[in-house]
RNA sequence: GGGGCCGUAGUCCAGCUAGGUUAGGAUACGCGGCUUGGGCCCGCGUGGUCGCCGGUUCAAAUCCGGCCGGCCCCA
């Protein structure tokens, strides 16, 4: 199998997604997939790490219904607007018409605060923050593409309420650092955090941050995004509580979308090389594999024996390990296959280790083997783990920074962005006044206007002018094609 | 939303232009043997409503239409 991720990601994703059973796209419904042990053990991990790190901030897990009324959708007229074009309705119960169609949930606002409205009294009951773990529906017409754009997709939804506006943009804040702490921290995945333009905002909120990370070919991937609601939504579903001061008040929110999905197809495209996937540590379902390389010169169950040896060492150590002990695969065989599969680490165990009582490992990420002690193998797996944790980050961090070009001319934008690079430049105004020139960059060049970076600051220098349309800028933005 | 390409075994593909034997190969899978420090080799075997529905025809994987599904480019 020849994979090439550099000059034909589209064609490397496609193989890989498959080949490393994450998930099967054969099932016989447009943009909707199975997800494969292999790829499930991994989603379920993410979802993991992203569920305690949200409780940790102090979210209560909850599950809505799959199924919101009409009537609830609608109250908020903007987000019912952009919405119902992508609605999948349920309108029979078997073959009697329903007396109001229901919605398979694209977003859970309006079932959440549904009964938010029974459940915020008083203040006392603020803040108020709960997440849900499950999958939305959006009909998609066209481009489906597994993990990145499907008709039913999984994520994770927080939705927070606030007694004032500090509060709730506070959290937007906080919601940063959680992406931060689990897509950086834990899966190495480095991203910018922008402030969308208002035009480009999640439909019945105020405001919208979002997290981008950039995928092999150039294109943006918003894996996270958090929106501050203000009271539009606390306004159109009678969310009120009595304040200190006695008076009934409207609580400000916010809405929170770490898209595990998205995540996990970051995960494997920014780490992957040409021989598969790579995984870091936390998130591999094995973290190392054992293969035993038979010989003539010890006695196959002898060699077994002492593997198994290894492996208790490893799992007692809290590893997550298994022994490759099939004897009828050679072990260049079995070196391919999880390698393909992205087990960060491989204990190679023969004769030569037998006799020394010690164990080859070799990295995934490097393919560099170091002969180990037995007694010390913890420590050095331990060290390794760290190891190919921070050369994955750092990679991907010097990818990300080497594609960031910045551009003067509207011309320039196009040159860049046709190379696969994304576009820093001074802009007019990411308001609804700019939108017209947002619009023509998505015309001339299929790119669009991500926002202002709220991760880091930027300012343009004094008598910076749009690229587009020449006014004062106001601001840096970033731009790029998206998935 | 517009355009292009494609659908034959689990996978990749040949056959279709010019309709006519029992639809063929590689790989994978099963059994036996031999090997084992990077996808071993040899032998035997299993595996197909040719995406679906209809039409043309004595005869359709092949020609025509519709549908379903996938990929790519553009908006």
């Amino acid at each position: 199998m020849k994979l090439d991720k550099k000059s034909n990601f589209s064609e490397w994703y496609n193989t890989v997604i498959r080949e490393a059973e994450i998930v099967d796209d054969r099932y016989n419904v447009k943009g909707f997939v199975v997800h494969r042990p292999w790829g499930m053990r991994i989603l379920k991990t993410i979802y993991r790490i992203y569920e305690e790190a949200l409780e940790e901030h102090g979210h209560e897990p909850v599950l809505f219904p799959t199924v919101i009324p009409e009537e609830n959708l609608r109250r908020e007229e903007e987000h019912v607007e952009y919405f119902k074009a992508e609605v999948f309705w349920i309108t029979h119960g078997a073959d009697r018409l329903l007396p109001r169609r229901l919605a398979l949930r694209p977003t859970s606002e309006t079932a959440f605060y549904y009964m938010y409205s029974y459940w915020i009294r008083s203040y006392r009951d603020l803040p108020f923050k709960a997440y849900q773990s499950c999958s939305v529906f959006r009909y998609e017409t066209k481009a489906t593409k597994p993990l990145l754009r499907g008709r039913e997709f999984l994520w994770i939804e927080a939705h927070d309420v606030f007694s004032t506006s500090e509060d709730a943009y506070r959290q937007v804040r906080e919601d940063m650092e959680i992406a931060r702490e689990v897509i950086y921290g834990k899966l190495a995945i480095p991203f910018m955090f922008f402030q969308r333009p208002q035009w480009d905002k999640f439909r019945g909120a105020e405001y919208t941050f979002a997290a981008d990370c950039l995928m092999p070919d150039g294109r943006f991937n918003q894996i996270a995004s958090t929106h501050y609601l203000g009271q539009r939504f606390a306004k159109a579903f009678e969310i009120k509580f009595l304040d200190r001061d006695g008076a009934w008040k409207y609580p400000y929110q916010t809405c929170y979308g770490p898209g595990i999905w998205r995540i996990l197809a970051a995960l494997i495209s920014i780490h992957g090389d040409d021989h598969g996937l790579i995984l870091p540590f936390d998130v591999a379902p094995i973290q190392v594999v054992i293969v035993p390389i038979p010989s003539k010169d010890v006695s196959y169950d002898e060699l077994i024996k002492y593997c198994k040896v290894v492996e208790d060492r490893l799992r007692s150590g809290g590893v997550r390990v298994r022994l490759d002990s099939d004897p009828d695969v050679t072990p260049g065989a079995k070196f391919y296959f999880w390698e393909f599969r992205g087990v960060p680490l491989r204990a190679e165990v023969g004769s030569m280790e037998l006799k020394t009582r010690s164990v080859t490992l070799c990295r995934r990420d490097t393919f560099e083997r170091v002969r180990i002690e037995l007694e010390l193998l913890l420590d050095a797996v331990e060290d390794l783990s760290r190891r190919i944790f921070d050369n994955l980050r750092s990679k991907a961090e010097r990818e990300l920074e080497s594609r960031i070009v910045e551009a003067l001319s509207i011309e320039e934008v196009g040159e860049s962005i046709s190379k696969g690079l994304i576009v820093k430049a001074p802009f007019c105004s990411v308001d609804y006044d700019g939108e017209p020139c947002g619009e023509k960059l998505k015309e001339a060049y299929s790119a669009e206007v991500r926002g202002i970076r709220i991760d880091v600051e930027e300012e343009p220098p004094d008598g910076a002018k749009c690229i587009v349309c020449g006014r004062p800028a106001k601001h840096y933005v970033y731009i790029g094609r998206s998935y």
